[in-house]
RNA sequence: GGGCAGGUACCCAAGUGGCCAAAGGGGGCAGACUGUAAAUCUGUUGCCAUCGGCUUCCAAGGUUCGAAUCCUUGCCUGCCCA
């Protein structure tokens, strides 16, 4: 097998679409004769620290390139960032203070390492070159592209047609990450399927600032855990790379079996007609395990494995309780601090702070949702009776669990 | 600048003077069930409370015995015309 090929082979695993494949090909040749690495470009938002397993997909295929010998740049979008990515058109982001976005790429770094080789990565700031380009500069920038060609894009015209808003800034967004390509002077970018516009962009200001045009790779989105939207920070369906062991494990193990088999196909390489053969509940840990422990170690995988089956499987109570509350004197009605002094068990739901009103607690209570100490209580006004400094273990919903004790005296 | 249509709970969306704490759907939560925090079914989903009370329908005023609903002003969004 040629290099070539063997270059076109790992690159072309699982991507979506390459625009174009010729020049992907005419690019890599001249790379492997001139022996000149191609710069391998591909942009993330700082808006939240937190990288989830959505973003992995693409971080595995800078790897790819990397593993190739090729330039591995890591955009993050400071500026970009400030703008505020157009899909999702509620809320409007906050600017990002500089400190932020500083601390932010810090966590960024820090993520991606555990798959990318850091002596081997350019990590750059698109507010490099963004924030010191004029206001001049800026509309010459836009003049590269028309209003039409805008509203082509998908979420701009869907959102036209629906007549929601579409503020002149969100033009900005294609246009400047168009720009980051520019002045990297890229050769190849990657994205998700949803940036293909974006990508394209790109495309279109590299000729028209008289560069060769950059390759577009796009890679497949990943399903956030409810299965049908994209995995993103704000839907709130993400799995971050720094979620805990056991937060990891349970949100993997709470994803759909349909679901699973789409996770390990774009997130291990496991052989999936074996996965298919077994048993779906194995299956599901496994791939939990898997990947908790590529984020944290082999031994936290297994551990997370352990904990799930004891926390859910054989429904024990933790030996970490999510809170631990103490209760005093003021809290307690009926106090004898000889004897037992009570507490109604609304109050003492709510005061875990594991559940947001009395109102809530009291529902999960005639719901059956609450134990005290093993023992099923859906009666509202039941008085819950603490002896001094006495321990007990609260159950709320499903996987919720506190350790109430009665302290009289103030301690330390 | 002018005309028109809108702004309802976490989201979408019904409601056009009392029967509205506000239909329906989604999402969330709980229970049952299960191989799982999958799927399915059932219940529940403003706050406080034992009956009952309190604060909500963009905001501020007003009309009325009574307003999500009518009026005024303002803010926001979309469309059309300039």
């Amino acid at each position: 097998m040629s290099e070539l090929s063997r270059q076109l082979d790992l690159i072309l695993r699982g991507v979506v679409e390459v625009i174009q494949r010729a020049e992907l090909e005419s690019k890599l040749t001249r790379s492997l004769k001139e022996n000149r690495p191609l710069r391998v470009k591909a942009g993330f938002d700082p808006t939240a620290p937190d990288l989830h397993l959505g973003h992995t997909v693409l971080i595995h295929k800078l790897k790819h390139f990397q593993e190739l010998g090729h330039h591995v740049i890591f955009l993050i979008g400071d500026f970009t960032g400030m703008i505020g990515d157009p899909t999702g058109q509620s809320e409007t982001r906050v600017a990002l203070s500089k400190e932020k976005v500083l601390e932010n790429a810090k966590t960024y770094e820090r993520q991606i390492f555990k798959i990318l080789d850091p002596a081997k990565t350019l990590v750059e700031f698109n507010s490099r070159w963004m924030s010191t380009m004029t206001a001049e500069g800026l509309i010459h920038l836009s003049a590269h592209s028309s209003v039409a060609r805008m509203l082509e894009r998908d979420d701009f015209h869907k959102r036209y047609h629906e007549q929601k808003p579409i503020s002149i800034h969100e033009f900005m967004y294609p246009l400047v990450q168009g720009y980051d390509s520019v002045a990297l002077k890229s050769d190849i970018e990657l994205g998700g399927t949803d940036q293909k516009f974006n990508l394209l962009m790109g495309r279109e200001l590299q000729r028209d600032y008289g560069q060769e045009p950059q390759v577009v790779i796009t890679m497949p989105l990943l399903e956030g855990t409810d299965g049908v939207k994209k995995m993103s920070k704000s839907q709130g369906n993400y799995i971050a790379l720094e979620d805990t062991p056991n937060d990891m494990f349970g949100k993997l193990m709470s994803i759909s079996d349909v679901l699973m088999f789409r996770y390990y196909e774009l997130l291990t390489t496991e052989d999936l007609a074996g996965v298919k053969a077994a048993h779906p509940m194995e299956a599901k840990q496994t791939l939990a395990a898997l990947i908790v422990a590529r984020y944290h170690g082999a031994e936290a995988g297994q551990q997370a494995r352990v904990a799930f089956q004891q926390k859910f499987q054989e429904r024990e109570f933790p030996s970490e309780p999510d809170v631990l509350l103490t209760l005093r004197v003021g809290d307690m009605i009926g106090i004898d601090l000889h004897e037992d002094s009570d507490i109604r068990l609304p109050d003492l739901v709510e005061k875990t702070k594991l559940v947001p009103s009395k109102s809530e607690a009291r529902r999960l209570i005639i719901q059956g949702g609450i134990e005290v100490d093993e023992k099923k209580e859906s009666d509202p006004n039941k008085l819950i009776t603490f002896k001094v400094n006495q321990r007990r273990r609260l159950k709320i919903g499903r996987r919720k669990f506190a350790i109430v004790e009665f302290r009289p005296e103030a301690e330390s």
